[in-house]
DNA sequence: TACCGCTTGTGAACGCATGCACAAAGTTGA
DNA sequence: TCAACTTTGTGCATGCGTTCACAAGCGGTA
């Protein structure tokens, strides 16, 4: 059993190395990745505006990220620039799709439709970025057969038969902790091998298994911390002579 | 103008070093932090299993991270352990709680009230754990006074003085990306120094705020990424004498 | 064609996080 | 009281990711 993939966590690179396909996707960092999911929104943005052409300087600053960073993001995908010029758009769209994936569709299945279920179910921005939601589970049978988002509830205990009937390659765990495990083994015994996971557990699954979590306390615990350290500063920066609005109040 | 703090960043730490407690939190690992709140979690159960005392050996595999790992997240917040014996999980949870500023409720605001608004407004994890959800906007003025979760919305331009008045610490922007930068604005002028970002958009703030954001988008294509890696592997795999079982055809 | 300015792509250095391995320290049992 | 065992806390090495800085390369211009 392995534990999921945390935020910052690098791509375990593999021993032996031969120079092919697979290198170069092993290759990418899982930071790039993320950055390369963001860079490819701006993109798309870009070229409904009508845009064609973009520096790394112009991408980065959209995207909030440093220009060198960037170039390094783009170069594990292959050199696609014009020096002096920049970037053509919508070839670096396509070849960031590619790289993504997104070429082709993943189905989704979201199982436990609570509030977030729900909230997912209705989610426009699934269907439309190549992510259609195929099938939705819940344990309750009152809610089986209930249309949430144009879907059908399924019973969960049919998860496997749905899941491969409809090829789904990513599935979504919004139930509650206590059942999320059980969950996760069902959707892994069902040859699904992605995981969404917004159940503030942590899933064990098998190594070939790659998890994703969202965890909106981690989150909010996390902002609390920059809360309490920046009143902490605050208060010693009072002691230290410094006011509140960074004015040094002593000198 | 600064960009938000993406995934796998650390913290920036300062030029000066004055030894105090400023430093103490500062010296923190963003990544610990995280984590930090994860062994939170686990340990809350752990307590209410009764559980009165835990090595980091249990409790790393609890939280799925390397033991080593975890007793240097630890020790980052000081020695409260017992050689030879393990933690006081009481003893522990307290001192993380004060740690990550929990002592203190942060309240939040959510802004947006679609689905995921909805959802947010009525999930339980946040007032359970601290972070009591003190006021709802939406710019829809059908909207306005109807309650979600308990809390009547109030219009969107009134965020500055609800905000102000509820001691709002923490918002949460859950809008269209095109409302997201206007909204973001907003809060932050209304004093609002940390802030939760759902909109598919990265957000441009003042320096000395914090902003960590949730990309749905983002965690399905880095999902979407492995399962083209995968599938690379497997095609050069069986290319290269592996069956796609991981059995050698070929030896 | 030759030059000039601009931007990419990348080698190299730096810094942070991770994991190992062991000394220090505490407990248990005789 | 002492020895054996257990577990923490941490110095150190390793590896990854970020950033800098610059050579290489391309388009525009005379």
């Amino acid at each position: 059993m392995a534990a999921q993939r945390g935020e910052g966590d690098g791509v375990v690179t593999s021993p032996e190395a031969p120079a092919d396909v697979r290198e170069r996707a092993r290759a990418i960092p899982e930071a790039a990745v993320a950055r390369l999911a963001v860079y490819l929104r701006v993109l798309s943005g870009m070229v409904e505006q009508g845009v064609t052409t973009i520096s790394s300087e112009e991408l980065a600053g959209a995207a909030g990220v440093n220009s060198a960073k960037l170039r390094k993001d783009l170069s594990y995908i292959g050199s696609y620039g014009t020096r002096g010029v920049g970037y053509d758009v919508e070839v670096l769209v396509s070849h960031i799709e590619r790289i993504l994936g997104l070429t082709r569709k993943h189905s989704v299945a979201v199982v436990g439709i609570g509030n977030l279920g729900h909230a997912l179910a209705n989610y426009g921005g699934f269907p439309s970025r190549g992510f259609p939601v195929a099938a939705l589970f819940d344990i309750d049978p009152d809610l089986t057969g209930v249309p949430v988002g144009g879907i059908p509830v399924n019973h969960i205990d049919d998860i496997t038969s749905v899941c491969s009937e409809r090829e789904v390659s990513i599935g979504v765990i919004a139930t509650p902790p206590q059942a999320a495990q059980a969950v996760c083994d069902r959707l892994v015994s069902a040859g699904v091998q992605c995981i969404l996971n917004f159940a503030p557990v942590v899933l064990q699954v098998p190594d070939y298994v790659e998890v994703r979590k969202v965890d909106l306390a981690v989150e909010m615990q996390i902002l609390s911390f920059h809360v309490a350290r920046r009143a902490d500063e605050a208060a010693s920066d009072v002691v230290n002579g410094i006011g509140v609005d960074g004015v040094v109040i002593r000198p």
